[in-house]
DNA sequence: CCTACCGATCGGTAGG
DNA sequence: CCTACCGATCGGTAGG
């Protein structure tokens, strides 16, 4: 029988392998075998594999989108805000480390509507970041920057983070937050 | 019978796809099927299907290392090396992006061996560019930053931009390096 | 490079 | 959630 919170279960189990192995290097039976089932049995839960990947890749998107929102409406500095953004994104990377690389290195493997759905959350996460940026340029807090450039870099590094960060490291993700936030605002130059 | 140069047009093909559908999403018929012969013949060319993702991202690490050895070997200050090293970066992946693709996205689906090789490489390359970064430190010329968190700033930067950069856009691939060091030295602040 | 094929495994289903 | 299974496809091979 379907046990109460099984699918989350199987959830973070499938989150764990796709993030390990990929979502095409992750069969099925592999998903199922760590969870003690059968593969057929599976199908209890859910209706395709594809539905693990939505699942994960969708709840990604809306954490990162339910963390920024917040900052961008409020009446802080752009620095402030920028500040905040990096703090935020990377406190999402640290929370679910693995729905993080799931949800930045696989979500291409989405098909049809769902590759699409998943494709503009990314773009409106996005957007939260060039107001930000096009905020601090035209406040002339900010150099007169190129604002596609400039959030490419920083975008650069906080969505890098994925690929490094690993919690219970020497700095949390709050520190590293904020020194890459400084090294941004300030420069490398002397 | 084996065409002259098959080979390398099937090395190729193979790196559009993988860069595409991924590697454990493109199967031997894609490719043989996109080579205009059956999945049987590619065997002629080839002992596996993992041989094509290392022959591919075996390439590209030696790209990055003999574009960036030289710089680093080089008499000019840490500021510069930095600059031509972004450059040299950007250059790589703009003269190889279906490669560059495979080699960020795909390696770790390499097995044994093979995956060893290619993360000693990696590591390699993340020498190269803490040596720049440390002399800049040691110099006085950079701030006083820690040297690891600077240059995985820098990394992210370079790292990520095969997921926005394409050629034949605005900016070249020079011009995006140029701004990108001009960010990361002087800062965003005014 | 083709013909012809192999065993293994894939995602998924029917019925209980 | 198991038993039992399906058709399709996988990477790869033997022999020419």
């Amino acid at each position: 029988m379907a046990r109460v919170g099984r699918r989350e279960e199987i959830l973070a189990i499938a989150c764990r392998l796709f993030s390990q192995k990929g979502y095409h290097g992750t069969t099925i039976r592999d998903i199922s075998e760590a969870c003690g089932i059968l593969s057929g049995s599976l199908y209890a839960h859910i209706n395709t594999k594809e539905d693990l990947l939505f699942e994960i890749t969708d709840r990604g998107a809306e954490a990162f989108l339910g963390s920024l929102e917040p900052i961008v409406k409020s009446g802080k500095t752009a620095s402030q805000k920028l500040r905040e953004a990096v703090k935020a994104h990377m406190h999402v990377i640290e929370a679910n480390l693995e729905a993080a690389t799931v949800f930045f290195h696989e979500w291409k493997a989405l098909t049809g509507d769902r590759y699409e759905q998943i494709r503009k959350k990314r773009d409106s996460y996005e957007r939260l970041w060039a107001a930000i940026l096009e905020e601090g340029i035209k406040s002339g807090e900010f150099k007169q920057l190129d604002e596609k450039l400039a959030r490419l870099l920083v975008l650069s590094v906080a969505n890098w983070t994925y690929q490094w960060y690993r919690p219970g490291g020497k700095l949390k993700a709050d520190e590293v937050a904020d020194r890459f936030v400084e090294m941004i605002l300030i420069g490398f130059q002397a």
